[in-house]
DNA sequence: GTCACACTGTGAATTCTTTCACATACTATA
DNA sequence: TATAGTATGTGAAAGAATTCACAGTGTGAC
């Protein structure tokens, strides 16, 4: 079990998207250098990143698109599936509901939460919402590791301490807010006014800048 | 106009906001180390980040909220604000709307644009809604900068082209695939799935692995 | 007015990430 | 079977980002 940074870890991921996409139009073996332009990489990149899932390349046949999504799954992804809850079932959770709802066999969500009455227990994009105060009887009962927090800012920080309680181990935050929990448990921010300030910023000055540095 | 790394740029919008919440809350200073704590960083890293907007911190009292949040606006704002263009109306770009909505006075949503006649021509949280024919002229007569991309995968490559034509020059993509542009574009990709395996990954692995590389 | 303290600003060291460059290996061809 | 050519796998170099550590400085106490 070789050690991958978060850096090497997410162009796997990506990887193994790109690679599933060639596979679906039947294509079966691939070059680093074609799996680098289509990522946005260099080739040594991707021969560097597929050094943690063991690398399978033949010189002139490249890797086997089979063989490589294979690789990178058993690498990737729980030995039998897992399940994600998602707490906070407004705009954004819906959304993120329907953009993962029957897309990942190996990692879907399994439970909604949310404070609000009328939502609870409705059936959302195929998923039973709780009260929140289920959290923790529910996540226990199915071995939810990992949780989507869309509530409000001010909700955010109790969220992921009651998620946290009941033994989930990751965390992928969209609230506008750090959260602040122990440092057994992982957390991914997706942070989108930062996002989209700084797109912002270098579409004024980025662009330049990357022509002036090289 | 200093240089500053696409982190660095990130954690000063992370700082503003932070910034914004004590000046609600009353706070007139903060010391480095405070920030860090708020941010999730060191107080090293704070300072080092505050640099690029010229420090102007003093022992014993630390940075000025006001002055800092005032700085930091300089050095990241457009002069005279600036307005985004959404496209792809669906449950993401909507939730997005809806999200920044009225937040941010500097960096507004200001239109959108969707293939589907149904929802054209309709107001969606305050934004008037265009048909994708309409992006090119829009986008020119709103001066309009920065781009976010909700549309359907399939469809991202294109639209992204359209939008670099029109004359955009950031993009901020939820489309789970890379997007080629030239050299003088930004592209910020947000991508759900990679954030989700990621954050599954390390739930099993990772909290275990800071601990041990310590 | 002077002293002691705690924090800032920043060169230097460290650590992490990416790129280079080449020895090795495999395939196709004749 | 030998040869030529091209891609892999990976040590080593280069480049970024982070952290260290300390000189400099403003403040409050006395």
């Amino acid at each position: 079990m070789p050690y991958v940074s978060e850096k090497n870890l997410g162009r796997l991921s990506l990887y193994r998207r790109l690679l599933n996409r060639l596979q679906a139009e039947g294509i079966r073996n691939i070059y680093s250098h074609e799996l680098a332009r289509m990522a946005g990489g260099t080739a040594a990149q991707v021969r560097r990143d597929l050094m943690a899932v063991g690398s399978l390349g033949s010189p002139k046949r490249g890797y086997s698109v089979r063989e490589l999504i294979e690789s990178i799954g058993i690498f990737l992804d729980a030995p039998h599936g897992e399940g994600a809850a998602i707490v906070g079932v407004g705009n954004l959770g819906r959304a993120i509901m329907a953009y993962f709802a029957g897309r990942r066999p190996r990692l879907s969500i399994v439970a909604a939460f949310d404070s609000d009455p009328s939502k609870v227990n409705r059936v959302i994009h195929g998923c039973r919402c709780y009260p929140v105060e289920d959290i923790e009887r529910v996540v226990r009962e199915e071995g939810v590791n990992v949780a989507i927090i869309t509530v409000p800012a001010r909700e955010a920080q109790a969220t992921a301490e009651t998620l946290v309680r009941a033994g989930v181990r990751g965390l992928l935050n969209f609230a506008p807010v750090p959260l602040r929990v122990g440092p057994d448990v992982y957390v991914e921010d997706i942070d989108m006014t930062m996002a989209l300030e700084k797109v912002a910023y270098f579409a004024r000055r980025g662009g330049a800048v990357e022509e002036i540095t090289k």
